[in-house]
DNA sequence: CCGAAACAAGAGCACTGCTCTCTACGGAGA
DNA sequence: TCTCCGTAGAGAGCAGTGCTCTTGTTTCGG
């Protein structure tokens, strides 16, 4: 998108330049609500474009492609969801190690619930080309930096003791060369393990629940489904943040 | 189907007959081709009409829409990764519970590295209507009851002890309704749940990575998110089938 | 003020799922 | 054995999709 940085250089926007982010913003908004109401896979370029009264081919003057709209939904979801995220962490007293991944936990859980659609597009089959644009995988970190936050907090209350973690192997432990770049060395490998593993079981349980898998094995009134969910978060966050017993 | 009744009545099959279980089998085979090279989204009953030289209405003689055509294809997927996974934890020996629990999480690792479509059509986002057909729920069952055994074994084996199993809250005992009809009575609620956690557990692994949410997370290479893998269900199995320790 | 760039509109291409009509043929009863 | 009847395949067609190209029109900057 060449066109951004000269509307970046102008202080005031020309009439076009305003028209432009506009009609972006509408069409990115409409587009929203049709992913909302009808999937990813039913996502129309075209629907949009007539809802918007205007030709198709006009809508490719400001999204390149169907895929490219969709790209620019899931940084919105993802967005979305570490509000959320964030919003229902921050209530929770900072001491209450369990109570901030717990409220992490429900909050992501709510929201897949109030935005099923959306939350299939991020942690559903990735429904454009495999690769994910570079643009994603930073919003995409929101909510796992709220969980390192809480994983730091944990050696720092000497909740978890770092004196006391075990050595993982050594392979395990190259295996975490990426993410160590985000993650304070305070924290050693061993709960940078269980913080992925907890992080996978947390999203295991919300993609389980919200594609169905299931069905037959919970009630699926509101009140228990919930009461399950809670108590497995429970479960998963004192299995984490907790200092390891030596084991022979 | 209604034919299917008549076809079963008859010992041998007329020509007729013959030529629908025939070609619906072509079918079904060369869509799951397709579907292994394009993905769901791509899956084309005139493609597959195509390759089998025929044109796209007579498929409609056999499969009733593209959306039952995936259903099948989902029952195939369902099917082959149970084989894969009843295989693997058949080699192991019965009383490794955790080699055996083990074996099923890499199995199912494996299965979906290898079929990475298929696995997106059974645990990613539903691409069909949301409800999930009768016929794919059984299928579906194959690897949690593998995982079932496991547990029953373990309190068979003494390994979980049920008389030190705390209760469980009472609405998450009554969330558990559907599932105990598939688990011996041996088997705790506490044991239940941690049962549960795990299976999500290790489909949100093979989940993320899958769906590339480890990028910038875990290193690329295979040998290292292999060795990442297996130390995440070593210690899955480890706080599963294990006596609890009494909680203040 | 004028040329270049941005824009909207429309036609069109190749493709999809699915329906309908028409013709040919296999199989079972008279 | 012959005669229907239901099934099979072929083709045309409909409505919809993503995307491209051409044709005018409007806006902006030198």
């Amino acid at each position: 998108m060449p066109q951004e940085k000269s509307v970046e250089d102008r202080p005031v926007l020309g009439v076009r330049a305003r028209a432009r982010v506009e009609l972006t913003r509408a069409i990115v908004e409409t587009a929203r609500r049709h992913l909302a109401q009808d999937g990813p896979a039913n996502l129309s370029l075209r629907a949009v474009a007539r809802e918007l009264g205007m030709v198709s081919s006009a809508v490719y003057r400001y999204v390149p492609s169907r895929d490219d709209l969709l790209t620019l939904l899931i940084i919105e979801a993802y967005d979305a969801l570490g509000a959320a995220a964030e919003k229902a962490e921050a209530k929770v007293p900072r001491t209450d190690l369990d109570g901030r991944f717990v409220a992490v936990g429900r909050a992501v859980r709510t929201w897949a619930i109030e935005h099923p659609h959306e939350y299939a597009l991020i942690y559903g089959s990735p429904v454009p080309g495999y690769a994910a644009p570079q643009d994603t995988i930073a919003p995409a970190t929101r909510v796992p930096a709220i969980l390192i936050g809480v994983l730091a907090d944990a050696v720092a209350a000497g909740v978890y003791d770092p004196a006391a973690a075990p050595e993982v192997p050594a392979a395990v432990r190259r295996s975490l060369g990426p993410v160590r770049a985000a993650i304070p060395d305070v924290v050693p490998d061993d709960l940078v393990v269980r913080g992925i593993m907890a992080w996978s079981t947390l999203l295991g349980l919300v993609s389980m629940e919200q594609f169905g898998q299931f069905h037959n094995v919970l009630a699926e009134a509101a009140s228990q489904r919930e009461a399950f969910f809670t108590e497995a978060l429970r479960r998963t966050s004192a299995v984490t943040t907790r200092t390891p017993a030596p084991r022979p």
